[in-house]
DNA sequence: ATCGGCTCGCGCAA
DNA sequence: TGCGCGAAGCCGAT
């Protein structure tokens, strides 16, 4: 058994606090994307579960803002429940939507002493006020897993960056360390007893499900994911560099929803790229991507607080945007006017109706798809709540770290650097429909998605 | 077609 | 303290 595990980096792993060993639970904190068949969060899981002969129960929380999720978003998460039970043996347990809050799970970690809890490790600002109660109301040792990327956040550096320069350094030492192989998870020789009281399948009917916002023809699970991957290795990682940004030719690896709802682990996206027969420079691109930006985003949101509100922005970029608060809107369009796609812009209506009929928005043109929101609507901090909650109802990515990261540039320069002043966007990056027409056909990409999406 | 200026602040060298 | 430099750009000059 050991064995299998030899590969495992502690560090992926830390204490958020020392507790009485071997007699009861051990609790670690997890999110949604780490619930992964093929990820270290969980293969450490269970390594321990099996040192211990216990069950495992996996017990995670939803962030506020998934109880007004959509169904195509609940369909994803749904999905990777059942994997995790099907193929492990898993119990897996929404736990803060369960009757009783947080004292329901305090009294069960005493009751039935599982092996281990594993919960939301967030970065986000999520049921803080639950991981602490659990945390200060309980003698057992808690630890927190990072495995969202290749290298774990606090690893890759103790503190906020300042942009891509900054991280890419301290990772570029760090990558080779961590990218090595993944454990294998197995079917759990000791299988859990379902709560007492604790119907999973009707907690999760009774999610506040947004049923207005259909499903997309992209499908969840793991298979899914893994071939999405594969295609992409086979036909298109090679012209990733010059394809990316052209959104006519889709060049891009498409594995966004299911990195986001841990269908597919982005070590496991690495690895395979890694080895793949492509060229140097092609890998170099696309890793640069998934690791380095991802990271970075990561990076963000784990030590700041306001990641997902205009608080959060650099200080140079609020107080340039305060100086061209005043300058003129023209046109201004309500929030219900830019959901349903209808400003002068044809382009820009084009993004938005594949965004809210296909749930994805081609990575090149959401930077275009934002700025335009902080010229349209009344100011900065409200462009930012707007657009996070555009983003978060229709994209099938919606409420990730790269999500808010990308309105942050976008809107307020965020990792980015100053540019020549003008109105509103003061020094904060502009980006024109002309400069999108140098680089690609956008008459085209308009005439078909309003043609299709209509 | 290509080029420089725009503008801020981090991080490193000195 | 000085200096180089940075995710995806824009614009005007040459």
């Amino acid at each position: 058994m050991a064995d299998r595990y030899l590969c495992m980096d502690l560090s992926r792993v830390r204490d958020v606090k020392q507790g009485a060993a071997g007699e009861g639970p051990v609790v670690y904190w997890m999110s949604r994307d780490q619930r992964c068949i093929d990820n270290h969060a969980l293969a450490f899981a269970q390594q321990e579960a099996v040192r211990m002969r216990r069950p495992l129960v996996v017990a995670f929380s939803l962030s506020p803002s998934f109880l007004g999720a959509t169904l195509r978003q609940y369909g994803f998460m749904l999905r990777g429940l059942k994997e995790v039970e099907r193929d492990l043996s898993v119990l897996d347990i929404p736990f803060h939507l369960l009757p009783g809050g947080p004292t329901a799970l305090i009294h069960f970690l005493r009751e039935q002493r599982p092996a281990l809890v594993v919960e939301d490790f967030d970065p986000l600002r999520i049921k803080k006020e639950w991981k602490d109660l659990v945390r200060t109301s309980t003698t057992f040792p808690h630890r927190e897993v990072d495995t969202h990327n290749i290298v774990p956040c606090w690893v890759a550096s103790p503190k906020q960056e300042w942009a891509a320069r900054t991280l890419r350094p301290k990772l570029a030492g760090l990558i080779e360390k961590y990218l090595h192989d993944l454990p294998q998870v197995i079917r759990h020789p000791y299988p859990a007893k379902e709560a007492p009281g604790w119907d999973v399948s009707s907690t999760l009917r009774s999610l506040d499900i947004d049923r207005t916002v259909k499903e997309v023809q992209v499908g969840p699970g793991r298979k899914a994911g893994e071939k999405t991957l594969q295609t992409f290795i086979d036909h298109r990682l090679e012209h990733y560099p010059e394809d990316r940004n052209d959104p006519l030719r889709y060049g891009q690896s498409g594995l966004s929803p299911y990195l986001h709802f841990g269908c597919i682990s982005p070590q496991r996206v690495a690895l395979e790229v890694h080895r793949s027969g492509s060229s140097k420079a092609a890998k170099e691109a696309f890793l640069e991507e998934l690791i380095v930006r991802r990271e970075l985003s990561d990076n963000f949101c784990f030590y700041n607080q306001d990641h997902d509100r205009y608080e959060g922005l650099p200080e140079w970029s609020r107080r340039t945007l305060e100086k061209h608060a005043q300058d003129p809107r023209e046109p201004l369009y309500s929030f219900k006017e830019l959901e349903a796609g209808e400003t002068e812009d044809d382009l820009w209506n084009a993004m938005q109706k594949e965004m809210v009929s296909q749930g994805r928005m081609h990575g090149y043109l959401r930077m275009y798809w934002a700025k335009k929101v902080l010229e349209w609507s009344p100011t900065p901090r409200t462009a930012v709540e707007w657009l996070i909650k555009l983003n978060d109802k229709y994209e099938l990515d919606g409420r990730d770290p790269n999500g808010y990261v990308g309105i942050l540039w976008s809107v307020g320069g965020l990792h980015d650097r100053p540019w020549k002043e003008r109105n509103i966007f003061g020094t904060v990056r502009y980006m024109s429909r002309a400069g999108l027409g140098r680089r690609f056909d956008v008459e085209t990409y308009a005439r078909r998605n309003l043609k299709a999406y209509e």
